[in-house]
DNA sequence: CGTCGGTGATACCTACCGGGTATGACAGGG
DNA sequence: CCCTGTCATACCCGGTAGGTATCACCGACG
């Protein structure tokens, strides 16, 4: 009477998100009529309305869009947790939950504190098996949220904490990365204000959930093409401290005076209760 | 084929808790048979072995300690998901969650601070409809996972605030209480080793999920009746000083030395995005 | 040592309901 | 005024969730 099933979960988000309740039973891959008539069902169930039916498309309502938030919220833990016991499942070890832990890290970030971070945990005595999932850019808190991973490398203010328990770990600032040869190339430090602005040299910007910000620069999805375009004098991007690491001969850094400075925490869903992963933290914070 | 229904989720749940199939079933309301089968199913689309069935009961295995864990969460947010939506329906305000609130407080505590905070917060220009939930001892935390409450004020250190957003509103050391005419009354201050061990006034016991912690004090489930009984000389018992509001004229209360300092946070769920509650959470921060 | 009680698993049946197709109602746009 | 695109309705079918009856197993107990 009151369980609100999945399945009837699925559908209305994919009606939420799309507003169409053609294109969302495409989605679905399913006919319309159904789905209105699950959608109906959803709505007498809950005796709330959920959608404004106008003559062209549909519109949420104010319960709908709390549905909408709350919903993602519901599948995005029954998800992870199919995944999470998927994962500890096969060798079942006896009396805990599996040896095996799924770190997501910014692809290409925090090289060398992930290094020593593994190379450190590796010898502890019973080190579960780390798997290390390099994510898109920012997307590491969804992959706790839905089981994709069960433990993050996440840096402030990028990564939002909220609904996290974390640890700090490293502080750095922020340097700009620019043409060796370009003249603001010279200076000793610069402010966001300068570099967001050089008429020759655009920020490059940074595909999240596959669309991007606004802008003339270019639009980034793999840090090689950032790097070529930098050295080839396109573009300038921000990075913290750490991205010296990868610099070629063609870049030049530049410390920011006023960028935030980047605080890279270790993050994992606060109710977890593993031990691999109470291990794997107490290594973090004794870096 | 990789979706974990919700009726699959409750069945297991049951199950897990009970470890018998027979009992689970009736706490279901339906056949043993059915549930039999149904578990296998979830056990075969996992590709996991969630139970280890002995000849006599079952056990969970790694896989199924896993799932319990995170499948309560994962009912949890599918239950508040439908509760939070039935709220916010009927009159379903345009644009936006509906406004009412559902604060979750400690039956009794706090007294003042939530006087002066629903005082101060009723004076907004569009403040939301406040509805006060009293809770049992701790459970605050339960009642904003599973959408009975959409903010809490919690304290810790005795609530854990893993898992959610809060801000810090009030932090007081905590007092001892004790009939007036007992010896330890006349003392200026008390350390908790001192409260513990007193031979007439064993410490009261709260319940905790309808369970006591052991020990030879009274088990209290209202406030009345832990007043009566130290009133009478029969108990002692430890609070936050606030407490003193509620002092009867047979109670004395001695400050603990020792104590930790209790924090009251006023607390909300961290993916939330109700304008009536970012206005609540304002006000409070600016009490 | 046989039987009984209690466990979970199996066999089989039924009824419901989730999903499909065809079609309707209705409003805008040309 | 029709045509198009939208969501709703009508109807049918098959899968499956759930029920009953029963089995297979083992431990306890006389």
């Amino acid at each position: 009477m009151d369980t609100l099933e999945t399945r009837e979960l699925r559908y209305f988000m994919a009606v939420a998100e799309e507003l169409h309740f053609g294109r969302a039973a495409e989605r679905l891959g399913m006919a319309q009529p159904p789905l209105s008539r699950a959608i109906q069902q959803l709505e007498r169930r809950l005796g709330v309305c959920l959608l404004e039916r106008n003559r062209r498309g549909v519109a949420l309502t104010g319960a709908g869009e709390v549905l909408l938030h709350e919903g993602r919220a519901a599948l995005d833990a029954t998800t992870a947790a199919a995944r999470r016991t998927r994962r500890a499942g096969g060798a079942d070890s006896p009396g805990g939950p599996r040896n095996r832990l799924v770190l997501a890290v910014k692809a290409g970030a925090s090289h060398e504190l992930l290094y020593k971070l593994l190379d450190a945990y590796a010898a502890e005595p019973d080190a579960a098996e780390i798997e290390v999932l390099p994510s898109g850019t920012c997307e590491q808190g969804e992959m706790l949220r839905d089981g994709r991973a069960d433990v993050a490398l996440m840096h402030a203010p990028f990564n939002s904490l909220a609904g996290f328990d974390s640890e700090e770990l490293l502080t750095e600032g922020q340097i700009a990365i620019l043409p060796a040869g370009h003249p603001l190339a010279a200076h000793k430090t610069l402010s966001l204000a300068e570099v967001g602005d050089i008429p020759d040299l655009p920020l490059a910007r940074f595909s999240r959930h596959g669309t991007y910000p606004p802008g003339p620069g270019p639009e980034i999805h793999d840090q090689t093409q950032l790097a070529q375009l930098i050295a080839l004098g396109r573009t300038v991007a921000v990075f913290p401290d750490s991205a010296r690491a990868w610099l070629w001969a063609e870049h030049t850094a530049v410390p920011l005076t006023d960028a935030p400075p980047v605080v890279t925490h270790i993050a994992w869903p606060a109710h977890s209760r593993s031990l691999a992963l109470a291990g794997l933290i107490r290594t973090a914070t004794r870096l």
